[in-house]
DNA sequence: TCATAATATAACTATATAATTATATGGTCA
DNA sequence: TGACCATATAATTATATAGTTATATTATGA
């Protein structure tokens, strides 16, 4: 693997390391929401859900159509449910690993 | 999935989302390395090897084994390996798609 | 065309963190 | 014990970025 696809890879995972991007993308798994709905969804400000929904879609992880003068987003990359399940996974047997140090 | 569970798994991508620390997991992919290896493997500077090991040691990512006065690391979670090639099949297909554009 | 609603962008601030330099820790062997 | 080697930690600096406030854009409907 060379540095430049390292960086691409590493770059990528950054996008999710953000917990309110992951609880964006989290929201959008029943299916395409509005900004005004991700807004009341997540609790956070306007300005702030669409500066992630960009940056979201810079990567290809949400698809953007518009409609009237509202914006739908929805999943562009199912895969990272994938991911997160993997994550979660490893997470889990990390703490089980912790645990039995104590058994 | 809680704001918490989210919190966590943001900050397994964020250790994954260093150029440097896929460098160093990429290095290990083939047997466990010394510090010493990994430095001159990475051309990086000793201290930033060994902060960066312990980020993912942190993170269980990798393992640590004292032998004499070395320290061998070795990949603690090969799950890894999965994220990241499913990463870069995303990156591919986004690819092709950005391509198809201009067919 | 004007007022309004939905979304996007810009400028700014505060925080997190990667890399460097200097130093400390811990092990080995003479 | 003392010199040396490998690794770890501390302090610092520079940069990236999440969130806020204010403003711009774009579409709708009276």
């Amino acid at each position: 693997m060379s540095e430049q696809q390292l960086d691409v890879v590493a770059q990528r995972f950054r996008v999710l390391s953000d917990p309110m991007r992951l609880k964006i993308l989290h929201n959008l798994r029943d299916g395409e929401l509005t900004v005004g709905s991700l807004v009341n969804a997540t609790g956070a400000s306007q300005p702030n859900i669409s500066k992630h929904l960009s940056i979201l879609r810079g990567a290809g992880l949400v698809n953007r159509r518009q409609d009237g003068n509202m914006a739908y987003f929805s999943i562009g990359a199912p895969f990272v449910f994938q991911l997160c399940d993997i994550v979660c996974e490893g997470i889990r047997k990390e703490f089980e690993q912790k645990q039995s140090t104590f058994r």
